[in-house]
DNA sequence: GTGAAAGCGCTAACAA
DNA sequence: TTGTTAGCGCTTTCAC
């Protein structure tokens, strides 16, 4: 009991009692056993990650926001990899549950509604990323993905463009639907819509099929509104195979500003949000609702347009 | 106790018992506690998984990689960021051991030979990822950069190129020390030496900033060997800027492979791995030395040459 | 200023 | 087939 009032740094005992215990501590490299601690405690001082998937250059910068703020308190990570399966998804919840985490930061979920909810219920504090749930379940980082699309948009019509595709992303993504609603309310305030919108993987690859395919049945569009930055470098591709010119054929225009925007050429233009931010706020609404403060249920980021060469005017 | 070997599926009770235990545990949202079972146990099933950067691309495939054996086994990923410091490695050490890892795997330790092995020396079981120590203490997987490097030097020799200038990496990374000694190798042999060697940040800023050093200092050089694809997309960068042709006026070849390589144009010669299966590969060696066995203490990878346009001979 | 008792949830060993 | 006991390492409570 000394031992652990000494060690724990709570006083209580006699300078030389103290100086022996730490030094034996030391000697016998004692390391207090964080699950015995956590058993009594009930709590791991460990949260969970979820992203769809680490190598989507997106999420590290997230993950790392998280960590800082994370370490600052004390907590650690477990992390785990969704790899797009619903499935999966349900799994994780197990055995994050099992792990007995204090809490959990699920980034772009996809599960339906109602299996969101039922997977959330299982823990004491969740903080969703790029998806909202009733503030008694969750909090919620936003991504105003409806006015940045709605930006984009404008932009587009403001270069002359008037016949626009779409690569809309995963069909179960929130944010997918969000940002095609943006594009609807922008055009439909300019008497226009979209000519053609394809789902796809949120990937490179993902991009230059869904390109490809747009491009095969409108040959005529002028400008393209991507998911995210990667489909816009995959229809980047496209073009460059098809030898059409970008931006003086097409515009395109990505979203996310991951920094692979800036290292292709033409640079991407996109919709920039500050994805290491997005991690700390995260983090920090999930350590006050550990705490059982409900300060903020849900946070809204706007992403900031940032105009390069794949949407200039020559 | 009849609940224990119910859920565990250890059998010795009647269906009816059995069925009535797992309604029961259904209903009640029943999961087995970890900390307990881990405090008993002594095994938390968790791995520590440590990387400099998990936004240096190179890494989140790693992590992959280590994942999906991991799940396939039972096993959870304790994500940690070091962040390139030192002070943190240790900290890290300390934490993991609390948390009481069943062991970890460490990607490019930085800590030098007698911290890394006293660091070592916590974990019931530990994997080296880039960096090697005596088989008792961890086990490891070794990139042969010395061989890669080699490699690079004879296949730049090959285009003609005789004044060539390195991005070397961080002065405390060993596979930089390796690279360096594969390229002195293999010039050695050709009776000739690196023009300029710099140290630099294993990203692409620190790239940017070395490639201008050394074209400021050595304007006359024709190819360059870099750390790995980041750097190389750095010395890009530069390039660009300066106006120096590439591959015309300089050779550029990177390292790692990364999907970055094939997207920047021209597109970067590489001395590509296959960094998923480097993931794999340490994780089972770790499961392999978590269940007490030791078959085998080190993998050695050979990167493979990949050709593109940054050395092409045009 | 120090320590003894008890319990967190689980399971190995041993009854019944 | 089922249940009891005990202990993993820690901390809260209470006694000395």
């Amino acid at each position: 009991m000394t031992v652990s009032r000494v060690l724990n740094g709570q006083g209580g005992a006699s300078p030389e009692t103290s100086e022996r215990i730490r030094q034996i501590a030391d000697e016998m490299r004692y390391r207090p056993n964080a699950l015995a601690r956590g058993l009594k405690s009930d709590k791991s001082r460990i949260v969970g990650v979820l992203v769809p998937d680490i190598a989507n250059p997106f999420f590290p910068e997230i993950i790392r926001g998280i960590e800082s703020v994370a370490m600052q308190n004390g907590y650690n990570l477990l992390l785990c990899n969704v790899v797009e399966s619903a499935e999966r998804e349900i799994d994780l919840m197990q055995i994050l549950e099992s792990q007995r985490v204090d809490g959990i930061v699920w980034c772009s979920a996809r599960l339906p509604e109602q299996s969101l909810i039922k997977a959330l219920q299982g823990y004491k504090a969740a903080v969703l990323v790029n998806r909202s749930v009733a503030p008694s379940i969750a909090g919620s980082i936003m991504i105003d993905y409806r006015s940045g699309a709605a930006d984009a948009a404008r932009h587009l019509w403001s270069l002359g463009r008037r016949r626009i595709g779409v690569l809309a992303g995963p069909i179960a993504s929130q944010g997918a639907a969000e940002r095609l609603e943006g594009i609807r309310m922008a055009f439909g305030g300019l008497g226009t819509e979209a000519v053609a919108i394809v789902h796809c993987k949120p990937d490179v690859g993902g991009g230059a099929v869904a390109s490809r395919q747009i491009l095969a049945d409108h040959p005529h569009i002028d400008g393209l509104i991507c998911y995210n930055d990667l489909n816009a470098v995959g229809a980047l591709q496209t073009c460059e195979a098809l030898n059409i010119g970008v931006p003086q054929d097409l515009s395109i225009i990505g979203f996310d500003g991951i920094s692979l925007a800036e290292l292709v050429r033409p640079q991407l233009s996109t919709l920039h949000v500050d994805k290491y931010s997005i991690g700390q706020l995260s983090m920090r609404m999930l350590l006050d609702r550990i705490d059982g403060k409900f300060i903020q249920h849900s946070i809204v980021i706007r992403p900031e347009l940032i105009l390069r060469g794949s949407t200039s005017k020559a």
